[in-house]
DNA sequence: TCCTTGCGAATTGTTGAACAATAGAACAAT
DNA sequence: ATTGTTCTATTGTTCAACAATTCGCAAGGA
């Protein structure tokens, strides 16, 4: 009916700030975020910050414990290992799951990626990546799965946030993108043992590498 | 390694208290939850009950739109298809991960399962039979995947608050009991298949019966 | 009758200040 | 090394005010 025009409020703006932050690795895991500080920082009272911590908190960005504050989401290698879990299960019943016409949406995730690789810019090149992933569970058609799965995706985010920028130029990328395109393949032809096969050690490469940069980045802590 | 007593904050005090009331059906679906009204019905300030609100819409009991207020979670026909298929996925997988520690769990919420519904209270057997299929899933190892599905329950839940409490006694109920139990028997013996096959009847009954539920309680609206 | 326009009351959004409760650190006593 | 004891920074919670917004309703016009 009318133009939705996008007012947010002064908690979500304060929460998209906040995000943007903590994916640059503005601010690393781990760190504390004191209210008051915060608050005047976004010019926002201390009050309606703690109502963006808590939706933080909800997104898994943050975590929060009595009387000590909300820090920046840590991630444990724990952590990964049930991510990972979660995206196998998803992402495994979407392959099976799927009609046609989500075919469509996948492979245009497929080309974008290919793009953005061809150009080196490997911060859109994770959007494209995380977006074919979600239409690969979108295919199930439940919104809830696709909502904790986004959730998920999110959580590996923070935990990579400012680590894999420059790194990823070791030879392993160009692997990646094709194997993207060779699981829509295997989609398109019906093949989906095959699929599934190359997207399981898919998973299992990248669930690999997540933790080696989580080893090397904040390893210091063990 | 401490004894973890249990100090709660206000914020989760009231949180409990609401989900109480909402869960007991005395705070109906749609029912709009006046900011000042609750607030000192509950005894704490208008702020904290913000807090508490963000918590609850955030666990999916109450609905959160903007300069409109909170309202109590009313649940759709398509909700309800939607979290049988979060159940499907994610018990079925359950039922396929297992490792064999976890039958024992699982066990004992048949049994209290049997005991309740043998003596009539109905209320402690949703508890029981909740914990049977979040024991199920539980098999899978995820956290992140059994915090989603007991997500879906409690969401479930609230949906029928106040609706089948005194109604079950139909002669379907033993049938729903009979069940569990032989889904359990598959399980100890191997045969997931059957299980599987078991279980996906259960929940297919289970739906038709909530989406009937439905539409007596609250399909005035159509 | 319809519809739109403006008004007003109820409600939410946000702020700022205050005080209580707690954790954590520094320090003293054994 | 362990146990108390302050002290301080920080969070938890409350309160009162005001701004912004929604919604019902009456007045007015086509």
């Amino acid at each position: 009916m009318a133009i939705e025009l996008e007012r947010q409020s002064t908690v979500d703006q304060a929460a998209a700030a906040l995000r943007r932050e903590i994916l640059a690795g503005r601010l690393k895991p781990g760190t504390p975020l004191r209210e008051v500080e915060i608050a005047d920082r976004l010019g926002i009272s201390r009050n309606t910050l703690r109502e963006t911590l808590r939706l933080l908190a909800h997104q898994g960005l943050v975590v929060h414990s009595p009387h000590r504050g909300a820090t920046v989401a840590a991630i444990s290698a724990r952590d990964v290992a049930d991510i990972f879990e979660v995206r196998r299960v998803l992402e495994i019943e979407g392959l099976w799951a799927g009609g046609d016409r989500s075919l469509a949406t996948i492979e245009s995730a497929v080309e974008r990626l290919e793009i953005t690789a061809g150009e080196g810019d490997w911060l859109a090149y994770g959007d494209h990546e995380a977006a074919f992933h979600e239409a690969l569970v979108a295919r199930i058609g439940s919104p809830r799965l696709s909502r904790a799965f986004a959730r998920a995706l999110r959580e590996l985010q923070v935990a990579l946030a400012g680590v894999d920028l420059g790194q990823p130029a070791d030879g392993t990328l160009p692997r990646y993108v094709r194997e993207h395109r060779e699981i829509v393949g295997f989609l398109r032809t019906g093949e989906i043992e095959s699929a599934e096969a190359l997207l399981a050690a898919h998973l299992d490469d990248s669930k690999r590498s997540v933790l080696r940069h989580l080893r090397e980045s904040s390893g210091n802590g063990l």
